[in-house]
DNA sequence: GCGACAG
DNA sequence: ATCTTGTCGC
């Protein structure tokens, strides 16, 4: 797929926070597609080398069937460091790599991260989905803020994931008595909306056979 | 100032 | 993310 190159990679924190804010202007937190939705994505990283490498993997799949339909990987140089609240920055550029070589234009793409669940409102996922335009959903093994209750242990419940008096988020159980997963919305999808295709594409682990699959290609290496 | 902190 | 074997539980 083409992407358009929206603006430079090479930055110092300050630089990147202001184009957060720059970007966060254009993310869309309500339902903006097409269904049928036939291919879904997913998208993951690995680092060789000490880091100094950085590895994408990208897996489409068929939906809701969840068939492997096309994969790629990429490396590149790492630029950024791990910075909490700058994942994109260092994970997006190889991503990209990695998109520009699919064929199958996936119709939502999951990434392994916070969406609007971000300090700024910009997580991974959403930077994603802005500079691809296309709809995209963070799906987190962990917290990054905001604050929630319990989530009942049966697969399927979920408790809206609060920060600053605000919905940000879904911290949503996809197994039974297993660690929940935070979901959020990334670009042109709302919570809702989000929340059932993470559960459509989870039928039997933790996390979504996209992202299980994109794994298994980036450590396949 | 102190603690938290996606991958 | 990454370094790493076996082990407890459904």
């Amino acid at each position: 797929m083409q992407i358009k190159q929206r603006h430079d990679w090479n930055l110092t924190t300050s630089e990147a926070k202001i184009i957060q804010e720059e970007l966060q202007k254009e993310v869309l937190t309500e339902d903006k597609f097409t269904e049928p939705v036939k291919y879904v994505a997913g998208v993951d990283m690995g680092f060789e080398a000490n880091g100094t490498i950085s590895r994408a993997a990208v897996a489409v799949l068929s939906f809701p069937d969840l068939q492997l339909q096309e994969q790629s990987i990429a490396k590149r140089a790492t630029t950024f460091p791990y910075i909490p609240g700058f994942l994109s920055f260092r994970e997006i550029p190889a991503v990209l790599d990695a998109l520009e070589k699919i064929n199958t234009i996936p119709d939502i793409i999951l990434c392994d991260g916070q969406g609007i669940a971000h300090p700024r409102r910009l997580g991974i996922a959403c930077h994603l989905g802005v500079i691809i335009d296309k709809p995209t959903i963070g799906v987190a093994k962990s917290l990054l803020i905001g604050k929630h209750q319990e989530v009942p242990q049966i697969k399927g419940s979920w408790q809206p994931l609060i920060h600053k008096s605000e919905t940000i988020g879904a911290v949503l159980r996809t197994r039974s008595n297993v660690k929940p997963v935070y979901v959020s919305s990334g670009h042109r999808i709302s919570l809702p909306t989000a929340i059932d295709y993470v559960l459509r594409c989870t039928p039997k682990y933790r996390l979504p056979e996209t992202t299980r699959i994109a794994d298994k290609l980036a450590s396949a290496r």
